[in-house]
DNA sequence: TCAACATATGAATATTTGTTCATATGAGAA
DNA sequence: TTCTCATATGAACAAATATTCATATGTTGA
């Protein structure tokens, strides 16, 4: 027996379908618009237009945007009378986001050490 | 003032500059060729050949793939010969890819449910 | 040096994708 | 119902991107 730490040789590679519906999860993240729109909503929910002010951007763009990250799963609306606000659906989406920031910031600062 | 439930107000907002640096990270996660790269890599480290055969694609789709993950950081190359062997770079690919696929499977589960 | 092999790279092409513009849907107020 | 406001949707265009083909680089062995 070896002492690496990463005792689990699990040869548990998935399906081409499910990695298929992994890249797919990835690519929702994958865009500067959708990423800041998960940023802004990690504060709270926040209605369409407030977001579109928010991120400067059109109002059109953001909410072709929403439905992208709505039918991902990633988000939810929640209507309440003639606005629209979305919030997180799911904690999954801070620790995907997390995550990344955390390997950023990881990458920058070993970039002086190698 | 108001009763909403996320108290902590975190103005912890990126810039948009790591934002999209973020972005581009899981950009590098969305495409189903890497994905599945980094998933046979989980395994161990595998040179561009059996690679290409593994996933049955032509070594060039596979070398530029190479090159994008590796100019990610998510990927690192070792030279043996004249064979070149890939390997996960970073502990945090698993974790991301990990999580993803938890994302998945828990969307999967709830979808009878809802 | 030359031949054979493994990998990397460049150009070209086809596909995907994000934004804009115009318009449609749907809710509240009069 | 009709007007207005907030959001959603569809079409069109521009930009990004993955794969293929051809070729270059670099290593090993003769």
């Amino acid at each position: 027996m070896q002492e690496h730490p990463n005792e689990n040789k699990s040869p548990d590679i998935p399906d081409t379908d499910t990695l298929y519906n992994l890249s797919e999860l990835f690519k929702v993240f994958g865009d500067a618009t959708r990423i800041r729109i998960i940023s802004a909503l990690l504060d709270g929910e926040m209605c369409v237009f407030h977001l579109s002010e928010a991120l400067g951007m059109g109002q059109s763009a953001i909410s072709h945007q929403l439905r992208i990250l709505r039918s991902a799963g990633l988000v939810k609306p929640r209507r309440s009378g003639k606005t629209v606000f979305y919030s997180l659906d799911d904690e999954h989406v801070k620790l995907i986001y997390d995550m990344g920031l955390a390997h950023i910031r990881h990458k920058n600062n070993e970039g002086g050490a190698l």
